[in-house]
DNA sequence: TAGTGGTCTAGACCACGTG
DNA sequence: ACGTGGTCTAGACCACTAC
């Protein structure tokens, strides 16, 4: 933590390109935890003997990634996943009448298998990699909406339990950073709508055929590297998907 | 054009939020068109009476919310509802196998009513005032794929005629943009799955209660100011709705 | 009181687009 | 050559949090 402008030199492009570069390998490497402080900006700005708004800048695109908080008086956080922030920020399923609630995680199967052409392709592995597959149904007002089907790649999460799974305190994406110290920092989505097969249609209590909301995420983490990849179907009768373009 | 800094003056908070103000205000009031160039930032530090940093800052934000777009050595210019623009930023149905076309518009209906209570919140405007309804069916690839049904209040479009909609050679924001000075910089969306309604699938070439997608778009200008009400019914047997968290 | 991020300044110099 | 936005500096002062 100490020697936090070692590495390589990335001498084209701005500087602050650099500071950002440098902070964000050093989020990489765990140097700090989510929800810890990162050193003060004129600390950071006499570490790498440059002005503070060359730091100010670097650490501005930081914050507007969400990869890092700002708290005046307090000290500039590491973003952590916590319900709160699934809550507002990962959880883009809603009742339809606004109110948002916190989901009902339950645990239906894990189970290690390969990755085929699709699940490889999504998680950038080979296929036939090694895989964890997870699938819970979430409750939300205490009934079933949502069946996730995930996908985790082996590799990055090696020793991963079912009871990890099943005993996990707070979100799934938290386990996955303090278990793993892999930050899930974007998502990118897929949504289209087909009809429920029979066995969602039994965990979702709805008739088989019924319209269902497919959504299929790939999450990454710093750089554009893809951990997770998971399939969600909805029942959006009461709640729906939301999005916000712009702004 | 000349007396930017009219109007009141907005004293509390800080400067560059005045200024962010004071450069909407003159977007909304229509001071500088579309496409075109606001001055340059020394020349509206010198108008403002503060230094260059305070209007970067301000046009900073103005920039992350697209309404503004820099580009270097040449100015900064008001956002423009062009083809481009639309294909990569407001439509976000694409095929499956992710190259983008330009959507082909045939317009089906257009008529004047009154808005029910539903179109009536969304566009904050009172049940019973009057909207402009028009239905389209979108075209990709030569395939009808979605079934726009949009309405508009008749107070914020006034004299909007059919011929209009029909003969314009740009996108519909661009019309909007173009014939009645209003810029939707934002649009939030919510989506479900639902089977499709006869008429529906008629127009789509698919069987009546086939899981369609339906997107309500609620469209703003400036302000937070709700000037669309959009309902989409989207096949997506080839195609996809995408979503983007984070990042 | 001490330390943090937030705002604002005044200026130098660079990179880019245009004529 | 000129005007534009882009980067970087060095410093002052404010607003907020914590002790």
């Amino acid at each position: 933590m100490n020697d936090t402008n070692a590495s390589e030199a990335p001498l084209d492009g701005p500087l602050y390109k650099g500071v950002k570069r440098r902070l964000t390998d050093a989020l990489t490497r765990g140097e700090w935890k989510p929800g810890a402080a990162i050193p003060a900006e004129r600390r950071l700005s006499e570490r790498f003997q440059i002005s503070v708004g060359t730091v100010r800048k670097a650490i501005d695109e930081l914050v507007a990634e969400n990869i890092l908080i700002r708290q005046q008086g307090r000290g500039t956080f590491v973003a952590s996943h916590n319900r709160e922030r699934e809550l507002f920020h990962f959880l883009h399923v809603v009742p339809e009448d606004g109110t948002k609630q916190y989901p009902d995680v339950q645990l239906q199967s894990f189970a290690r298998g390969k990755a085929g052409r699709r699940t490889a392709e999504a998680l950038r592995i080979a296929p036939g990699d090694g895989v964890y597959r997870i699938r819970n149904v979430l409750r939300l007002d205490a009934v079933p909406v949502i069946v996730d089907d995930i996908a985790l790649p082996a590799q990055r999460f090696a020793g991963l339990t079912e009871r990890q799974f099943r005993e996990r305190r707070s979100t799934i994406y938290n386990l996955y950073q303090e278990a793993f110290g892999i930050s899930v920092v974007t998502a990118r989505e897929r949504v289209r709508a087909l009809p429920a097969d029979e066995s969602v249609a039994a965990l979702l209590g709805i008739d088989t055929g019924a319209a269902l909301l497919s959504i299929r995420r790939i999450a990454l983490t710093y750089r554009e590297l893809p951990v997770e990849y998971r399939v969600s179907l909805v029942n959006t009768v009461h709640h729906e998907y939301w999005a916000e373009i712009g702004g």
